[in-house]
DNA sequence: CAAGTCGGTTGACGATGTCAACGTAACCGG
DNA sequence: CCGGTTACGTTGACATCGTCAACCGACTTG
């Protein structure tokens, strides 16, 4: 879980008034993050603007401005959220999987392409640089950086065993990283049209990418 | 070159009166063209508003409209540009090169990753859904086709020496673009930080994606 | 030379992000 | 219990943006 996401509040229940209105939303922080995550699977993630999430949530233009430096913090927030998300269904699809195996290696690359493709502009906004131009970005490069370890642990395990090369495991984590996200993003931008069976495409990817990995004879 | 870039006028030079000031412009849709591009290299594709663009060009803000339907067709035109430089690119590099054996696909695939790394914003905004948001989505992506259909045709021809998997040409070819794109996609948007020599990674990318597609035995 | 079209201009409108000033509800130390 | 403080939310205002409508001059063409 990122420290961005952590509330601090909501240990008691003030706000809320008799007639169901609160003059004080409750928890405006969290609701903030998973309406504008809705928007944007949505409506894409021009179409979240202060106003109208506002306008959503019965509040005014300006109120997410006490609980987000501005509209790109917001974003930040959200985007970090999406890879604690991605990371926590890649580990739990990943433990009813057998552990030992190369097949792991290629099940993570499976998991990751459908997430992309079930939550496709959650995903580019997780990637993009375009919604942020901001300061925070190297916040949310740090929680990418520790599902990215995450991998970097599982090619050091297969080293160990044999399966594939001994090479310096975070290059090949990046190639490997690389070749998933590329993918993704081609099949999200809407660029892969002529029809290709999808999952015969991302079969076919993670194949290559584990046979050029493994340990030749 | 695409259609969407000609230009039909330039036939005449009327416009251009004596004190060297012009009331028609002489060639303002060219002119949008590159301004364009260079502003978004410079400060990214948000940088580029009709005003501002107007402004650098010394015409009022709305004299774009003449030329593109709207902002996002203006956008789309510097994106077809930049994929036809990026084929041209691939094409002269790649005539010096020697044009038998596999290095010829490693070639193409680092030539492609260091144009996105020296034309960061113009890559971005080729791919990116979000700066456009029309119709003339697929007049773009059909532009992009016209480079893809190159690299079928490259595998095509390492497929017929038998130095590659006979497998479908388009779905290898997919998985390659997607390894390259995914690379630069990272690299771009600041996501391989820790430090590791790009030169390397690129390499490891093209060996490890073209050792998974060589014919085995 | 008259008519028309091409390329450009200004004015205006609604939407957006954000700041400043303000108010009020809840909390806290006495 | 109470007065002050702070957390949270509101409205007003502003600059900037994309875009449309109305306009107009310059060039072309009959």
């Amino acid at each position: 879980m990122s420290t961005l996401l952590t509330t601090f509040e909501p240990i008691t229940f003030w706000g809320m008034t008799l007639d169901g209105s609160a003059y004080h939303h409750g928890d405006l922080r969290a609701a903030l993050l998973t309406e504008a995550a809705a928007m944007i699977d949505e409506g894409g993630t021009s179409s979240v603007t202060m106003r109208a999430i506002g306008r959503r949530l019965g509040v005014s233009r300006s109120a997410p401005y006490r609980h987000f430096e501005d509209k790109s913090a917001l974003l930040v927030a959200v985007a970090a959220a999406g890879f604690d998300r991605l990371r926590e269904r890649l580990e739990s699809e990943g433990a009813g999987a057998p552990d030992a195996g190369i097949e792991r290696l290629r099940q993570v690359g499976e998991v990751y392409v459908r997430f992309a493709l079930e939550n496709p502009g959650h995903y580019r906004l997780m990637y993009g640089k375009e919604a942020i131009t901001r300061e925070d970005l190297p916040e949310l490069r740090e929680v990418a950086n520790g599902l990215f370890d995450e991998l970097v642990r599982i090619v050091q395990s297969y080293q160990r065993s044999g399966t594939i090369k001994r090479q310096d495991p975070r290059l090949q984590a990046y190639v490997a990283w690389g070749a998933v996200h590329g993918l993704a993003s081609l099949l999200i931008e809407g660029q892969i049209l002529t029809a290709v069976d999808v999952d015969e495409l991302i079969q076919q990817t993670t194949s290559t990418l584990l046979d050029g990995m493994r340990a030749g004879r």
